[in-house]
DNA sequence: ATTGACGTATGACAACCTGTCATATATAAT
DNA sequence: ATTATATATGACAGGTTGTCATACGTCAAT
């Protein structure tokens, strides 16, 4: 989070500056983001720049900040709205995003910041339709049991396969950042399978 | 990937030259990556090093592909033994990733990778107990109608979340990579829900 | 054996970047 | 008026990256 000097500047200036970090995550990735270019767009001496933020990381964190608020405060919304329906609340969730999301400068932030994600795991290629998911489940495809699951068509096959893998990848990244909890985590792993199989394993008859 | 020229390297040099690439992505995550140090301890010229990648990303691309190999392999195995279970398999999956990643040079690339991941989405403090996740779930959790799902206790509750949670990340993060296909990415994830919803949700009496 | 063609190797170079630090300046408090 | 404290500044050291003109080695054909 930005120092205490930060808030203190005057208005115009941290506008100023605040404006010229926001051209400047919308222009390139995170990792090309350069804190000389700020400080020149927004006409402050370098020094100064390390007198608010610690580093590229600190500028990021704030500005995701903003928008986790503008999210929360959405969902409240929502939930009160549709009585505490889940399912009600993360379809508008998505609308929400991607309206905010559109707003000119925000824009290529959003473009920038995911790519950034995406890019450096290199777990998901670019090309559309081809993505390392897909690609996955048709490798697996023929090897699942088919009668085991209460699903409908190879659809929502996919669909449960793609849940799982998003599950297992935040558990291991998860156990990497954390590797003091992996045991923890790893229990709440067990748990989330057991969950979705429950729910999704057919009856026997 | 890297060119055919890296291919045809002989032997030794490759090698020396992917030691010294491990080394360096164990050292430090992606983004602090130094080719010249790389270099240097390959004990190959500069210029050489642009002859076989093209940059940073295309070495981690190569990494991550052999990565890639291992597992689909594995879970080619766990299938064929359980006869089909996809629950089964992911739970496998977890095993085999962590006992993977505990090898002594893969552990410090794949604790570096996922930091990575984490630090650059910002989306996640570091703090254990305090994610961004449980944030969220105990913000929302007193407003979500606690009748309307087939969960058991305020654990399955929270699992749900994080589970619609990571649905929703993904989809953002799919949609400003691919925004042409937008309306396809955004017709899955309302049917993910959907699957979801019709599975959580409590039969009215 | 000479010539050319091709793939490969090399390292100097220009252009950039970051974080620090000693110094200067402002602002408030005694 | 003096001292303390907060903030501003920009030069500096040490690093980075990707390119490019040049040099090298090998193989094939004349």
């Amino acid at each position: 989070m930005p120092t205490s000097t930060f808030f203190n500047l005057p208005q115009e200036k941290r506008n100023k500056l605040l404006s010229a970090i926001k051209d400047e995550f919308s222009r390139v990735p995170f990792d090309e983001v350069s804190i000389n270019k700020i400080v020149h767009a927004a006409g402050i001496p370098r020094g100064s720049f390390y007198q608010y933020f610690t580093d590229k990381n600190d500028v990021l964190c704030y500005l995701l900040s903003d928008f986790r608020q503008e999210i929360l405060g959405m969902a409240r919304e929502s939930m009160k709205k549709s009585g505490g329906d889940l399912f009600q609340l993360f379809s508008e969730l998505l609308d929400f995003t991607l309206a905010f999301a559109s707003q000119e400068q925000v824009n290529g932030f959003c473009r920038n910041l995911f790519a950034d994600i995406r890019v450096n795991s290199s777990l998901y290629p670019k090309q559309p339709g081809k993505t390392a998911q897909e690609a996955a489940f048709r490798e697996l495809s023929p090897l699942i049991d088919r009668g085991a699951y209460a699903l409908q068509g190879e659809d929502e096959c996919f669909l449960l396969v793609k849940i799982l893998l998003l599950i297992y990848l935040d558990t291991v990244t998860n156990i990497f950042l954390n590797p003091q909890n992996a045991s923890v985590i790893r229990t709440q792993y067990d748990q989330t399978l057991a969950l979705l199989k429950r729910f999704m394993t057919k009856e026997k008859e």
